[in-house]
DNA sequence: CCGCATCCTAGGCGATACTG
DNA sequence: CAGTATCGCCTAGGATGCGG
């Protein structure tokens, strides 16, 4: 199974080397979001309703047991998803900051993946987990 | 929204918060190999042949143009996929070394959520990518 | 209320050298 | 060939304080 033999596992591979740059393939940053500590919970939770950044801080502190998101990471976060399309920001221009943050209809799309790859951990996660006690023992 | 008007969303976060431990619920242990540098790609490989220790080194290298993983890395990860059933190591018994790794039932299934989700991704890598332009101008 | 700058820590990852 | 041990880097993430 040489490499020449099969363009679409090269074709894969190369996409998943890329990083983030503007002109990058996408692929390999955006399952990135997957693996990190807040953006899916994020989606997750805009998915439900709109919210302003103080509202979102305050939700995700009482879904997440152990611990808050910093300032600094849910604005990280919400930049690097905002650049992507999947979340919009819409600021009010009164007298005090006013931030709203929703999910586009390409953020919406994404959550849907997100939530059927939820469902097939989940519907697997008996094998997964008698995997690891077997392993463990 | 409150917490308590919305299980489904609670229930889900609950799962997010795990970490691996042996009693887990595996959700976002499982989604972080996703998003960390080799675990998919080493998926992908061993979608498509059963391979020995070395040949998945070699082959990982010939798709990786930037950086070849080093053996640590490749055991670890390894370790790992074995320890959550999607990947079978199958020692020789020889004088010398031979190890074989293939993908189990379950890696295969987890595989084509892979599949499919990197396929969601490409199907709207244009929108992702003008959205990405557009914000960095 | 929102975001930025600074400093800090933990863990993923890699290079290298060494065993059976 | 397969795996382990040690070392060091780099970055995601967190704590705190300031500015608009």
């Amino acid at each position: 199974m040489t490499l020449r033999s099969n363009p679409g596992l090269a074709a894969l591979a190369a996409e998943m080397e890329t990083h983030g740059a503007t002109r990058d393939a996408p692929t390999r940053s955006v399952m990135a979001l997957l693996g990190d500590r807040w953006s899916t919970l994020i989606m997750l939770v805009l998915a439900e309703t709109t919210l302003r950044h103080s509202e979102l801080k305050a939700t995700l502190e009482k879904l997440s047991s152990e611990q808050a998101i910093s300032q600094k990471i849910l604005t990280e976060k919400l930049r690097r998803l905002e650049r992507d399309g999947f979340v919009a920001r819409i600021a009010g221009n009164g007298p005090t900051p006013m931030v709203n943050y929703e999910l586009t209809d390409l953020g919406r799309g994404f959550h849907k993946q997100i939530r059927r790859l939820i469902g097939w951990i989940n519907d697997n996660a008996e094998t997964i987990l008698s995997s690891r006690m077997e392993a463990d023992a």
